[in-house]
RNA sequence: GGCCCCAUGGUCUAGCGGUUUAGGACGCCUGGUUCUCAGCCAGGAGGACGGGGGUUCGAAUCCCCCUGGGGUCACCA
């Protein structure tokens, strides 16, 4: 049985890069028919951020990511929170420093310091701890906890040998244990570092497959002879690709939206998103691109998962919500897009029922044209305010035109007798109108499109009219007469 | 700097020794459709296998070196 773990730390909102990591697991998980567990790191007091953690499970909900075991669900394994299994961390730790496979350490931070400092000073490539507190007799030992000293838990780390492990993405891997440092453990507050408690409870929670960023190969040293030490087996491993900012550097808040909550509110889709984010790194091996959820969980595999980093462009995102948006349908475009508007004041909180059929009308107006939902307001505004944005450029273009003055008296006094006003009738009329003035149609559609929206581009000018309705053209049309130089 | 990872057009990616004059997508350009924009359809440009050695009858595909980029070197994850 497969079971895959997403295992988050509450210091922010999370990251796209993170998401996509619990999507990869996800989609693994439900791939093979496994568990997916979701579990939550907060082993860190100081950068601990209220509120992250409700972000991450939102984000996932948002995606449609359930998960098997974890917050909220519980299972089998629970607590889902590391800090509520410091007992579990420490019993391990100080097992392991009776077995003298990890020792006390009571160098405080200043000493530390120094030793760096001192380190580089003699031109060290790395700066690495000096083991001091493993040399520490059993008797030091013992006095320095009667002097009550507080002291971290270091692992000891073998002094020679390698230790290999064979990635599932990038295959073979060996590290020079001497290269590694004897790494902390357990904290002096009794709260563990990631390293014990992600092999403590990948372990314990009998994960087969750790899915996690690239980033984390590095660690592997530390997190293979911790297995070795406890006599566990390892699971097996895969490292995803790193994702990057336009500049190639590890992707974040510099290169613009990186939260996931920030995608949310701009307007992306879940498909897209989830869409998109399964090719950050993976593709089905032939040219499809649009993928459904459903395909993506059929045909993933992590042999098909890229071993090179993927720099993340917006574009490609932003084409593919484009896509997902024209293939809404009208009535959940609608519903998705109503916020929006309520948002930049040209709906109100409270819809009354005249008001939500307009709205009904309007949106799917601009559907095709839309890229992220928020584009709503800026496609649509001319529609529920009578405060346009006036392209003056546009209006010096059409409105010294000779055929104009008459346009307008005569489109004004047509449309106040049509009946019924749609746009079968608005066509007839506004060509009729070209036709009665012997000029192009052309030549009153876009004169009239800056009239009634302030724009040269929109949508379909007859629907528009129609939607728009017979009140506010007229008005709009009689203000239009006021732009004709005189 | 040590260690590790990576290397196909601007970006993502197919390719896993010959079927490749290296395919697709985004972006860009042109034309068509049309009341504009968008969309859609049809074309196109960019001039990509980082460089050098090998292995082989044959290399983008295998090996080595170099170069470049990245990650990591915390009582953070």
């Amino acid at each position: 049985m497969v079971r895959v773990r997403y295992a988050p730390s509450p210091t922010g909102s999370p990251h796209v890069g993170n998401i996509r990591t619990a999507l990869f697991n996800w989609v693994f998980a439900r791939h093979h028919g496994g568990k997916f567990i979701v579990r939550i790191e907060d082993t860190d007091q100081n950068r601990y951020v209220p509120g992250s953690e409700e972000d991450i499970l939102f984000s996932l909900r948002w995606l449609g990511i359930d998960w098997d075991e974890g917050p909220e669900v519980g299972g089998p394994h629970a607590p889902y929170h590391q800090s509520q299994r410091l007992e579990i961390y420490r019993k391990v730790a100080h097992e392991l420093v009776e077995q003298g496979k990890a020792y006390k350490c009571f160098c405080t931070p200043e000493e530390l310091d120094q030793m760096r400092a001192e380190q580089k000073r003699m031109g060290a490539a790395a700066t690495m701890y000096d083991r001091r507190c493993r040399k520490l007799t059993p008797a030091e030992v013992k006095a320095r906890e009667a002097d009550g000293l507080p002291y971290v838990i270091r692992f000891a780390m073998p002094l020679e040998g390698t230790v290999s492990y064979e990635d599932l993405i990038h295959g073979h891997t060996e590290f020079r244990n001497a290269l590694t440092d004897d790494f902390v453990m357990l904290k002096s507050d009794g709260f563990p570092t990631y390293h014990l408690a992600n092999v403590v409870d990948d372990h314990l929670m009998q994960i087969t497959h750790v899915i996690r960023g690239d980033e984390w190969i590095s660690s592997m040293p530390r997190h293979l002879n911790l297995y070795k030490a406890l006599g566990w087996e390892t699971p097996q491993f895969a490292h995803l690709p790193l994702l990057l900012g336009a500049d190639k550097q590890k992707l974040s808040k510099r290169h613009g939206a990186v939260q996931f909550v920030e995608f949310i509110r701009e307007g992306y889709l879940p498909e897209a998103m989830f869409n998109f984010l399964a090719l950050c790194g993976w593709n089905p091996g032939d040219d499809r691109e649009i993928l459904t959820r459903e395909e993506i969980i059929r045909e993933f595999s992590l042999e098909r998962v890229s071993d090179n980093p993927f720099v993340f462009h917006h574009e490609k995102l932003l084409w593919m919500n484009g896509h997902y948006l024209r293939e809404l349908p009208k009535e959940r475009l609608i519903e998705l897009t109503i916020p929006y508007l309520q948002e930049a004041g040209l709906l109100p909180k409270e819809l009354t029922p005249e008001q939500r059929t307009y709205a009904e009308r309007v949106i799917p107006l601009e559907q095709e044209k839309m890229k992220l939902l928020s584009d709503v307001v800026a496609l649509t505004d001319f529609f529920f305010t009578d405060q346009l944005k006036i392209d003056e450029k546009a209006v010096r273009k059409w409105y010294s035109e000779p055929h104009i003055p008459q346009m307008l008296e005569e489109l004004i006094r047509r449309f106040e007798a049509l009946e019924p006003f749609n746009t079968e009738q608005i066509e007839q009329v506004i060509r009729g109108v070209a036709e009665w003035l012997g000029v192009k149609a052309a030549e009153v559609i876009h004169p009239v499109r800056v009239a009634l929206s302030g724009r040269t581009t929109g949508p379909s000018l007859f629907e528009m009219i129609e939607v728009l309705g017979k009140r506010r053209v007229l008005q709009r049309l009689r203000n239009a007469q006021k732009w004709i130089p005189r």
